[in-house]
DNA sequence: TGTGTTCTCGTAAACGTTTACGGAAAAACG
DNA sequence: CGTTTTTCCGTAAACGTTTACGAGAACACA
């Protein structure tokens, strides 16, 4: 059924490797004869196959994408990569590479999984999500010396890799920007509590825009929970314990804000009047939830183009002439204002 | 750095062939020269390289999923099946398959995508999604005699092949049921306008349930939208304008039970109040609107193992012995009682 | 002991590419 | 016309597997 290299050669009357060499485009092939090539490559309907150029080439044609759900969510997974994804897979589409994502259980920290990828050779490059402060994955990969980008970085001691990230310190110090600007004083953050590398960056912003208007950061306003429903469920009101109560929360993941304002309502707290709430990373939740939440807005999916350009400069096969490049991006979060705050 | 079996075989003094059969667990090897093999895998760290495999098995290892936003909907994606891949995922590589995602534009019917994949023969089988109707499609696929599974059926007109749906049909009625046991008699139904399958089955069981009751099927009470906010929104106040106000309705999908209920707030109409609100597919979206919508929800994770297996099943080479079998099935929806009916 | 059977393994071909090498023909040059 | 260069193409090896085939050794059986 599907013709080969062999097919079009014999169909021609010519030799393998010149039809090899007209596919490729190669210079040392008249132009006549790639011309008969090609056409009989359409008229064949011939397309190479992956096994063969990838033995021959060592390399798999394919990027692995290691998707984690979010830990301790059994019931969804995480909207928030779809776009991305799109965006990532059409842009790798266009370089004849293919997008194999790889899953863990929720929470699993697939170390596991990784290893397996790097070590049979799947895929030509990795890309990691959910990056940590201290991030074993990324010391792995660099010592493996196996091309990879993260989205998000992780603590970098000099260390040099390819990534993407959201600017969360910017968001968090707009963030208070707008909400001191709306007259707030008292202001509390939420964050997860696993050491994700995102909810350090946000709270540096969030301290030093709270310093730079000459309030005083108060502990008893920030508080780490568990990235999910619950955990902003059972940790909003310990912030609202404080003896001089806040006035607005800023919550650094949509499902914990969702947690959290179920726990504001048995409290006859009521986002957008009582208290002010502000969400950092849009997901749909935040634009259906009532009140609509104000929230802070990632360019989803040309990051995950833009991540597909850092992937294919970060493998030797496909980085130009000066060979593999390493490339870092903070990209900026945009206000979405609702009616929360 | 990777070893073949070459190096396995140089290092044990004996022959490729043998290492391979080893490895393979094939009948004629010596046990105990079949342990000394996988002894020195463990210890060389070896893994088979896949491209080889591949090219003389003629089979890639992985499954393509065609991947397909919600047409229309830009900002986001589809959550739904983020689940449901982490079920398909994990039981596949229980089987050393990969999963790789296609994806096409949003609203692309992504025919030109799956006669790549199927053409380049990149994967062993597809999984398509969001089943039309009459779908070009499964008929390309049949013809080709390309291995896939559906979730969701197309109409069958005798044809033969794998797929997983949910019981629309069922839950429809279920709906109905439900609404009519608390009162209700004008019930309308709203479902989304492309010829997806699903749609149709809904409406079907919608219709026998009305006629059980001796309710007789009002058209005024029923609409067709695109499958977005935009188009719940724009066609609710359609059904909402009939002669005999209905005092129920069911929305076919959450995206347009959202966008409907825009519609019913802005006529001061309250869901759970003075209308019951229904939706069939439940999604977080569901959880998280206020009110909590009342939704039938899918098993998503064990229908994307089950379709794992389906797959399994439909590869030759990866069938039993009695070749390639044809699954169908058609899974519950559990109904969710929320606060919107 | 002779014959047939069973175990076990080595040999080599094959899968579909890409590419280094070399050579024949054509072109350029004096 | 002889020599050098260029253009173009064929040959063959290589990538890492799997597997059909056959052969030698061990064993069973009469």
């Amino acid at each position: 059924m599907a013709s080969s290299i062999h097919d079009l050669a014999r169909h021609l009357n010519i030799s393998i490797g010149t039809v090899s060499r007209a596919l490729n485009g190669r210079a040392d092939v008249n132009a006549d004869t790639r011309q008969r090539v090609l056409d009989a490559a359409k008229q064949l309907n011939y397309s190479p196959n992956q096994s063969g150029r990838s033995l021959r080439q060592g390399a798999t044609h394919s990027i692995a994408f290691m998707l984690q759900p979010h830990p301790g969510d059994q019931q969804y997974g995480e909207p928030f990569f779809i776009p991305f994804l799109i965006g990532l897979q059409g842009r790798l589409a266009e370089s004849g590479l293919d997008l194999i994502v790889v899953m863990g259980a929720p929470g699993d920290y697939q170390q596991e999984r990784l290893r397996r990828v790097v070590e049979t050779r799947r895929a030509d490059a990795v890309v990691l999500a959910w990056t940590r402060r201290e991030d074993e994955r990324i010391d792995y990969l660099l010592e493996a010396g196996f091309p990879f980008a993260t989205i998000g970085r992780s603590r970098s001691g000099g260390k040099a890799y390819s990534s993407l990230d959201l600017d969360f310190e910017r968001a968090g110090a707009d963030a208070v920007d707008r909400l001191v600007a709306r007259g707030h004083r008292r202001i509390a953050a939420i964050r997860p509590a696993l050491n994700l590398n995102f909810g350090y960056l946000f709270l540096d912003g969030y301290r030093k825009a709270l310093k730079r208007h000459g309030i005083e950061v108060d502990p008893a306003l920030i508080a780490d929970g568990f990235i999910n429903e619950a955990g902003g469920y059972q940790v909003t009101p310990r912030v609202m314990l404080a003896k001089d109560r806040p006035t607005a929360i800023i919550f650094n993941n949509d499902v914990m804000a969702l947690g959290g304002c179920k726990a504001l309502a048995e409290m006859g707290i009521r986002p957008g009047h009582d208290i002010a709430v502000t969400v950092i990373v849009d997901t749909p939740l935040c634009r259906y939830f009532s009140p609509a939440l104000t929230a802070f807005r990632p360019a989803l999916e040309p990051m995950g183009q833009r991540l597909a350009e850092m992937l294919l400069a970060s493998i030797p096969a496909f980085a130009g002439p000066e060979g593999p490049r390493i490339i870092r991006e903070v990209w900026p979060l945009e206000l979405v204002a609702r009616d929360s705050d």
